[in-house]
RNA sequence: GGUCCAGUAGCUCAGUGGAUUAGAGCAACGGCCUUCUAAGCCGUAGGUCCCAGGUUCGAGUCCUGGCUGGAUCACCA
């Protein structure tokens, strides 16, 4: 509609003024809540060619559009804007169209290839909060994307070696007296990351009394035994020893299991993993070819570098001068591998904004040995979860732990059923599919309803909500209307799936319906610019304005039958955008609650 | 110090091609359940959109400078 009123604005300012103007001069917006009208004109820009006060040229526009567009049924102008009021057939047309639609997804005739990247832990430490927000956005990305019809290939890098892993592998060497998380009871992800923990305390002292003995910081750091330790295991690992593969490969196994609970719990899930144990070897190839093809240099310790000082870039390292891997090292490999592999048109990552300095590395590096689709490297940087006293930090143990916050959100969900006295009637499983729903919905919600680029704040003593701008409040807006719908059926109201042209609209039913408008314009934009968030706070705006007319106006008392046919038809198509946005959320909706 | 990001109500956040009187939720206060689910609805109160300039008929939005907070510039990942 937007662009048929674009076109209609410009043929009327020719044959008004005759000016040949540009459409990017048109401005058509959606009209302000407080104002009558649907599509609001701003015709400011046109009073140059009209040469006349901006009410007179909205007024001039007003005449033309009304007798050349039908779907429009009225106007007003209010200063220099003119605001035109669509006709009711217009709006139930839209709505039988809406009705007949089978997807909701965006049918693209050429859709693209994306792979998306997250998630991508550690095999040393467990998942918490900040985890949390990188697993919701990267799910959430790919199915909104998918929901623009495009392709998307969800993939896991598993950053399962590296001298932080040789970390709690020493520690569980010395003080693991044989124990596994069966033994223990515990989680595995949980029990590899407690060793982890009691490394750094062990490495902290060492270097605490090194520092006593009168070592300066960066020495102790150095050349604390437990440190030199965890390198040569590093080594010992790089070179394929055994008895340390073996272990490696045990703790890691515990650690998948760890991890796939709680992926199992959040409803995720990935099309591949990648590890960067398989791919660290062809990264380190790829550099030494680099050396030889003159890309890379070696300083005279051995270490291999890279310098982008002609991209504005420092030097970077690529080869420690022990001959082991870095990070960057392997996601070269596996960039090329992936597009060899599944030629996409974008890659994207989804890690924190704290990389993105590397990631912007990552990019000119793959440029500088000369693949042409460097730039296909996209990286979604989000920003970092901080708790009321700052950054979480996992080496001081100040972290919000992710299974423990999903085991609160459902202690919580249940408490708020049982103090509003819902779901008394049901049985123990239903009882606790539909709390499951409800929490989850709300952390998801709570977690991507901000902006991703933006550093958002947990405050864990004020635990998140399940009223106002929430994902309970919309799933709970659905189970409204379900309740509706059973209710139609129980009082044997035949419902015929279509609205008649000759139903009298409200206020209130054009406003609902002018928001489904805007539903596949709000999808395409949200992915434009990869933030959920648009989606999640247009999900909440459709069910504030449908709550508002369920309290006002009663939908089954209705006694004319062909008001009743529309609302019933326009409830059934809230519930299904509502459905359909909170999917891309990775938000399920309960039947009722 | 360089680069990047952010700063909107007490708190958490919308406002993303400049446009009509800057919006929600939470917290506070006051109303609405014999009427389709009150996890809801209505109302009251709450603002120097960090500051100063600039562009514009018009700036929370664009530009410049500054202030504050965060990230980053590692033989960490």
């Amino acid at each position: 509609m937007n662009f048929t009123i674009v076109k209609a604005v410009k043929e009327g300012i020719r044959a008004l003024y005759g000016e040949d103007i540009n459409i990017e001069e048109i401005q058509v917006q959606n009209t302000r809540k407080d104002i009558d009208g649907d599509f609001t004109i701003v015709v400011f820009p046109f009073t140059k060619y009209s040469k006349k006060k901006p009410e007179d040229t909205a007024k001039d526009l007003g005449i033309f559009l009304r007798n050349t567009l039908e779907e429009i049924g009225s106007y007003n102008i209010i200063k220099g804007f003119l605001n035109l009021s669509m006709s009711s057939e217009y709006w139930i047309s839209l709505l039988n169209k809406l009705a007949m639609l089978k997807s909701l997804d965006i049918n693209l005739e050429r859709p693209k290839t994306f792979m998306v990247e997250y998630s991508s832990p550690n095999t040393n430490k467990p998942l918490h909060l900040g985890h949390i927000r990188n697993n919701l956005l990267g799910n959430s990305i790919s199915k909104l994307l998918k929901a623009n019809g495009h392709k998307v290939i969800q993939v896991n890098l598993i950053n399962d070696r590296g001298i932080h892993i040789c970390k709690s592998m020493l520690a569980y060497q010395k003080w693991g007296n044989e124990e596994t998380p069966a033994t223990k009871g515990i989680k595995g992800d949980k029990f590899v990351g407690n060793f982890y923990v009691k490394f750094e305390n062990e490495y902290k002292s060492q270097i605490k009394n090194l520092v006593e003995q009168g070592f300066d910081e960066e020495d102790a750091k150095n050349t604390a035994p437990i440190i030199k330790e965890a390198q040569v295991m590093l080594q010992d690992w790089e070179n394929g020893d055994e008895r340390i593969r073996e272990l490696w490969e045990k703790m890691n196994s515990w650690v998948y299991n760890g991890f796939g609970e709680t992926y199992n719990n959040l409803g995720i899930s990935f099309d591949k993993y990648y590890y960067e144990s398989k791919t660290y070897k062809i990264g380190k190839d790829l550099i030494l070819k680099g050396i030889e093809k003159g890309i890379f240099f070696r300083k005279p310790d051995g270490s291999v570098w890279v310098d982008l000082k002609d991209e504005g870039l420092d030097e970077k390292l690529l080869l420690r001068a022990d001959g082991t891997t870095v990070y960057i090292t392997q996601d070269i490999a596996t960039a090329i591998q992936r597009v060899e592999e599944f030629s996409p048109d974008s890659i994207i990552y989804v890690v924190g904004n704290e990389q993105r300095y590397h990631f912007q590395v990552l990019s000119l590096i793959l440029k500088k040995m000369g693949y042409k689709w460097y730039d296909k490297v996209m990286h979604l940087s989000y920003g970092m979860v901080e708790l009321p006293e700052g950054k979480m930090k996992s080496r001081e143990g100040k972290v919000v732990d992710a299974d423990d916050l999903i085991a609160d959100m459902l202690t919580t969900a249940e408490n708020m059923a049982k103090e509003n006295g819902k779901l008394e009637d049901l049985n123990e499983s239903e009882k606790l599919h539909i709390i499951n729903r409800i929490a989850l919905g709300a952390l998801k919600y709570f977690i991507l309803k901000v902006d991703p680029k933006r550093t958002m704040l947990f405050n864990p003593t004020e635990s998140i909500d399940f009223n106002g701008n929430t994902g309970p409040f919309i799933q709970y807006t659905n189970a409204r209307i379900n309740s509706v719908l059973r209710n139609a059926s129980k009082l044997n109201i035949k419902f015929n799936g279509k609205a008649s042209d000759e139903t009298r609209l409200l206020k209130k039913e054009v406003e609902i319906l002018r928001l489904l408008q805007r539903y596949d314009e709000i999808i395409i934009e949200a992915a434009s610019i990869l933030d959920p968030g648009m989606i999640a706070n247009y999900c909440y705006d459709l069910s504030r304005e449908f709550n508002q007319y369920y309290q006002e106006y009663s939908i089954l008392k209705e006694k004319d039958n062909k008001i009743l046919q529309f609302r019933l038809l326009l409830i059934l198509q809230v519930k299904r955008i509502l459905e359909h946005g909170m999917g891309i959320l990775g938000i399920e909706m309960p039947e009722r609650m």
